[in-house]
DNA sequence: AGAAAGCGGAATGATGATCTCCACTTAGCT
DNA sequence: AGCTAAGTGGAGATCATCATTCCGCTTTCT
């Protein structure tokens, strides 16, 4: 978690405050921009130069890393949460609602989970931890016959993917565009006659994430 | 439509030739890459120089312009045909199935629609020639209770851009996502108790649009 | 006060795009 | 055939955008 393993001798009380300024606008930035901030804009809100981001973090890499972390952990607690409720229909319904929602407000965790070659074995690694959750929230509802018969799991992280399409259309302005979709998707996915076309299987999603979705 | 009003004297043969092929190539590139395309890509592919590019084409933007207005007449086709169905929910299953699956081949279109500090009035412009169109099928369902209250044109292009979302993600490889997801809306469009937030507006819509996604 | 730690931000270097230039080639006329 | 204006290729001028480095000056801490 800390950059340095055993800090032989602590920080300079201005550069723990720099550090903890960097964060804090690489954190407000990642969330508004997503991958694409520059340090030059995370130093400027910072308050700071460009040359102290690179004395306290290594790269840019770095600095991001930190915030990667704590995104997928909210991502994960949403899954754990989800996964205490009885009923099925709503584990799956808070799981949406609540994911959905932390994405609606945060290109970078978007980027995150739905571009890939970012930092390849950090997305790997999330979303295998993600996973086995999100089975078993299917599993458990398609057992008790609250779904839409072939609904996979795959098809909760299109529902992400398309309502992620929405929030990122109108992010601050109008958030309520994800309460709209969202009950209308759910009621999709909760019944009526099984869909025409079959659902990505595991390995084709995989590799359509590996591809990023540009070119 | 053509470079020159007046074309004091025709063009050369070959540099016909190397015109059509440069239009060629753009429109397929174009539909793989969207607006991201280099003119040396174009150029290779059209089997010429890029400065024999720059030579049948003023620069990158009046190339692609050309093809801007093939894209946008197409979709117009597609509201135009949807117009002609008798029964108002089939004339909006029809607008929203075509209208799509043209979108999923092709990027540059959907970039085209979607995202926008591109050609700041050429999009505007194909827009409201769009809109009308879309407005009436609306109209026309609602009018006969085959929508679900409280829908209007501003959901369907939303349904245009979760989707676009999907297609985005896997294109080649599996285009019957589409099939999958489109049914699933449109079912969510048809009937059901008033969702819970209200649609987006015309004006928030523009304003949304005008912004483009990122950042 | 002195030294080590830290700081700002211009400069550097990589990359990647559009568009220009000009020595050569070719179509088309006579 | 030969002449010439039109056309051609593609190297490179030019411009942006970033991550990252460097170094003369400033601040903290003892």
């Amino acid at each position: 978690m800390r950059t340095k393993e055993a800090p032989k001798r602590p920080l300079r009380r201005d550069a723990e405050e720099n550090r903890r300024r960097l964060l804090e606008a690489a954190r407000e930035l990642f969330a508004a921009a997503g991958f694409e901030v520059t340090m030059d804009e995370i130093a400027a809100r910072a308050g700071v130069g460009v040359g102290t981001a690179y004395r306290r973090f290594a790269s840019k890499e770095e600095l991001l890393g930190a915030l990667f972390e704590e995104r997928v952990n909210e991502l994960y607690a949403v899954v754990e949460r989800a996964l205490l409720i009885e009923d099925p229909w709503e584990a799956i319904a808070a799981f949406l609602r609540e994911s959905v929602e932390l994405q609606a407000c945060d290109r970078g965790l978007k980027e995150l989970l739905l571009s890939s070659p970012r930092s390849r074995e950090f997305v790997t690694e999330a979303r295998a931890r993600i996973k086995p959750g999100v089975d078993e929230l299917v599993q458990r509802a398609a057992a008790a016959g609250e779904l839409r018969p072939g609904t996979e799991a795959t098809d909760l992280v299109m529902v992400q993917i398309m309502l992620g399409a929405v929030t990122d259309l109108v992010d601050e302005s109008t958030p309520d565009l994800l309460h709209r979709f969202l009950p209308l998707l759910l009621e999709g996915l909760r019944g009526g006659a099984p869909l025409p076309a079959r659902a990505l299987t595991v390995d084709e999603f995989d590799l359509a994430m590996e591809r990023g979705h540009r070119r």
